[in-house]
DNA sequence: ATTGACTCCTGATGGC
DNA sequence: TGCCATCAGGAGTCAA
């Protein structure tokens, strides 16, 4: 269930062992993912790795002739451990590097990708209509605001629209409109710049302190089974159907909004 | 143009 | 204890 945090603390967790380090042998075990093109894969051996970058959800492992796009699905893990260690079960991928060390894709669901992106191709079709990374300035009341004009869907629909803003899944979802005081089902046209204004902080500051969390964890990407994790997050009401609301005892309830499951108290979202 | 249903997959969970 | 059935969930695809 990564969201964008794990995604960005794998990054951190990975990269130091990546980056600089030439790539000696990819080898894909399990074909069968939600996309994957085992042959162009094989592009990136023999190269250095320049860096690793986050960009949505997806991970990126950049060399000077192209880049690993990869994407965590719903159970994907990554944890770089010594190259003779033998697999374990759903070990994918294996990305050998010369340093003796190799990056190992887990994934027992297998929603995760692993594309390649040529630098002399178009972008890849599913990072073309990405919206902005909630992190950065670019991503602000005003975006929200307008692009939610007229619409009748659900504002928690709208938030985890990828062309509206990237990376905001049901946890976070669910989390930021809690501590904005919105009522998921709204619809998105109906809220105001100024609760916009609010949903924008809640939303950065619920990302930004889960990924400072998952920073203490970063060394268990150097061990047996690296596992970012949801960390020990402090979760408000998702998964908290029929809890009391911490700040006004009222219940927690559930609804199925966009086929997710959707948590709210109902005294202090509207 | 939008929106909603469906799809991939396995592990966890609950009922009997 | 085991055996279903159900559900979760990112994000693209397809149909309405």
């Amino acid at each position: 269930m990564p969201e964008l945090p794990e995604v960005e603390v794998t990054k951190q967790g990975i990269a130091p062992f990546l980056e600089g380090k030439i790539i000696d042998k990819i080898v894909v075990h399990q074909p069968q993912l939600r996309w994957i093109v085992p042959d162009d894969v094989q592009l990136a051996c023999q190269h250095k790795i320049n860096s690793v970058t986050r960009r949505a959800k997806y991970l990126f492992i950049n060399t000077d002739v192209g880049a690993l796009v990869m994407h965590l699905g719903m159970s994907g893990k990554m944890r770089v451990v010594d190259s003779n260690l033998p697999r374990k079960k759903h070990d994918h991928i294996e990305i050998e590097l010369q340093t003796g060390k190799k990056l190992v894709f887990n994934d027992a669901r297998r929603f995760g990708s692993c594309l390649w992106q040529s630098p002399t191709q178009p972008p890849l079709k599913i990072l073309r209509s990405l919206g902005p990374e909630p992190l950065t300035d670019e991503f602000d009341e005003n975006v929200l605001f307008r692009r939610s004009r007229g619409k009748l869907s659900p504002v928690k629909t709208f938030i985890m629209s990828n062309e509206v803003v990237v990376g905001v899944g049901n946890i976070y979802a669910n989390e930021s409109l809690f501590l904005s005081g919105i009522d998921p089902r709204r619809a998105a046209g109906k809220v105001s710049l100024k609760r916009y204004k609010l949903l924008t902080e809640n939303i950065k500051q619920v990302l930004a302190k889960a990924i400072e969390q998952g920073g203490t964890t970063l060394k268990d990407f150097a061990q047996a089974d690296g596992n970012p994790g949801y960390f020990a997050q402090h979760l408000l009401v998702y998964g908290r159907a029929g809890d009391e609301c911490e700040v006004c005892q009222s219940p927690i309830r559930s609804v199925v909004i966009g086929q997710r499951n959707t948590f709210y108290c109902v005294k202090c979202q509207k």
